[in-house]
DNA sequence: CTAGGATAGTTCTAATTAGAACTAAATGGC
DNA sequence: GCCATTTAGTTCTAATTAGAACTATCCTAG
């Protein structure tokens, strides 16, 4: 959203758009070439190393909203990477977890993929990274605060 | 993308998806009562206060890929917010401006929203946004130079 | 205990996404 | 001038997105 207006937020906006943009075609062009879409993926490595979990958490955990996820699990269960189980002590939850194939491939993968992410951060040490934590959470936050004054 | 394996860079990675999603989550929350779609608003932000221009610049300006920005583009028409025009130079261009209606719009809502905008950052100074800019700015180039490494 | 309200997951809609395939047009080396 | 290569925009596919509607289930106040 460029056009003039003079306003000093517009570039740390185009800046957090752009970075993201660059993050997400880094991370992607390699999750790509696993054969995979970013949301499996990301279905893949929250349920790697776990014995599974609702969907509800497994949502809260992706940031995939409930409806997609839906869509990400059913595509992950027909390559056969998940399964579902009926709950017991609610009987509205479905239990997701990886199959066999489903934990072996996350063994093959998530530390592939760790491997490619650590390249782009090669330069930072841990002072760098914690800054731009800190950086970005204190922006989070802003955007937080201003949605809970919106909705008011 | 959770999970364990103590990368000191998988904080960051998640604040700044995080971040990005308060972002859209606030912004969008706005423009979405403007009746307009998120990628909808930025083509008639960049349109705005222009004579107009080609696809390709919009594509470029906007980030939106030109496979989409056709559909955009189509449903804008739709709306009467925007008009196609050949271009006698290159015949394969098509020019894109917005209508008297787009531009009034324009005129309504681009304000409004710098203004929506405006209130998630009333708390930064001009020191806090150029800082923040400079961590965005370093972290989109390692992605960028990452990148070019992996295209090799 | 009961009923109203909340919730989990599925289904649905309109829109968007990446990227490929395509056609028409432009470009530039020879 | 010719032709191989590149490019602009459209069309297409599979997947994803936000969010609403829905059904079955759970929770809690009265």
């Amino acid at each position: 959203m460029p056009n003039a207006f003079r306003e000093p937020f517009l570039p740390l906006i185009r800046e957090l758009v752009r970075t993201y943009q660059a993050f997400e075609a880094y991370s992607n062009a390699h999750v790509r070439e696993l054969g995979l879409t970013p949301p499996q993926f990301d279905v893949i490595a929250t349920l790697g190393n776990t014995p599974g979990m609702s969907c509800k958490e497994l949502s809260e955990r992706t940031l995939i909203t409930k409806g997609t996820l839906t869509g990400v699990i059913d595509r992950l269960a027909d390559k056969g990477l998940v399964g579902r189980q009926a709950l017991a002590e609610d009987r509205r939850s479905v239990f997701v977890a990886l199959t066999d194939a489903g934990q072996t491939l996350f063994d093959t993968v998530f530390p592939a993929h760790l491997a490619h992410m650590r390249q782009a951060f090669a330069a930072f040490d841990n002072d760098d990274l914690a800054r731009q934590i800190a950086e970005l959470a204190a922006l989070r936050r802003a955007f937080g605060t201003a949605m809970e004054h919106y909705k008011r």
